[in-house]
DNA sequence: TGCTTATTCAACCAAATGGTTTACAACGCG
DNA sequence: CGCGTTGTAAACCATTTGGTTGAATAAGCA
């Protein structure tokens, strides 16, 4: 493996033609034929971006004679949400510590004020 | 524009380099040099990454002399959780349907069952 | 069996990406 | 002023990416 699961699923939701098909799947379930449908390009390049999807762990695929039914696996969305609030957090902690230690600082200067 | 914000915000941390360097400046502000010392890439490297950073909305730099020390935009992260949370929240809405149907045709399968 | 439908594989191409090196700009300091 | 420090810009290179077309595979249907 030369890249993490993470890096993955960011990659694979960079492109707006795959967050379109995350959208329309969130929906239901649907076939390659119909994912495509909306797209002016051809289908294999759908193809090409649900194996990208599917290999983030995004997407998984079931068979139903010849068509490839693909499924959200939406089990992925949590370990995003899941980095980015560990950091979102912890830059709102270093916020609410300044926003502290400016008013400490601002009350040090009344005190001083006050004796001139 | 060739691209929207949401597309820059995750190819930019698709990178494992980007995202340490967003998790470095979670903790607190750093200069490009700062950022740089732990790796052993080139400073123009870790330069260009904030730069992709920061067309991300993901990271300002201010100035301070020959420094430009970079801080942590958090109020990005709200965008993409924001996408993220819509659909997760849309799959589970579609699964708990379907979890719904599947009871009530177990439910009419034990009404028929009742009466042979 | 052969035909049609649905999808993937393979080869190819242009553009973007992540890295390098070299050169250059901005600033503080002696 | 000249000098070291800090960072960006430019040119270049290898690899990846998103797209194409054409051939191959898989499964239902006449």
């Amino acid at each position: 493996m030369t890249e993490d699961r993470l890096s993955r699923v960011f990659a694979a939701l960079a492109d707006p033609t795959r967050r379109d098909i995350v959208a329309r799947l969130a929906v239901g379930d649907a076939t390659v034929g119909q994912l495509a449908a909306p797209y002016d390009v051809s289908i294999q390049a759908i193809s090409k971006h649900l194996k990208v999807l599917e290999e983030a762990g995004l997407v998984s695929r079931g068979r139903d004679a010849q068509r490839r039914p693909c499924h959200l696996e939406a089990d992925m969305f949590e370990l995003m949400t899941a980095w980015i609030d560990r950091y979102r957090r912890a830059a709102e902690e270093r916020y609410q510590r300044l926003d502290a230690l400016l008013a400490d600082l601002a009350d040090a200067d009344n005190e001083k004020g006050k004796q001139p």
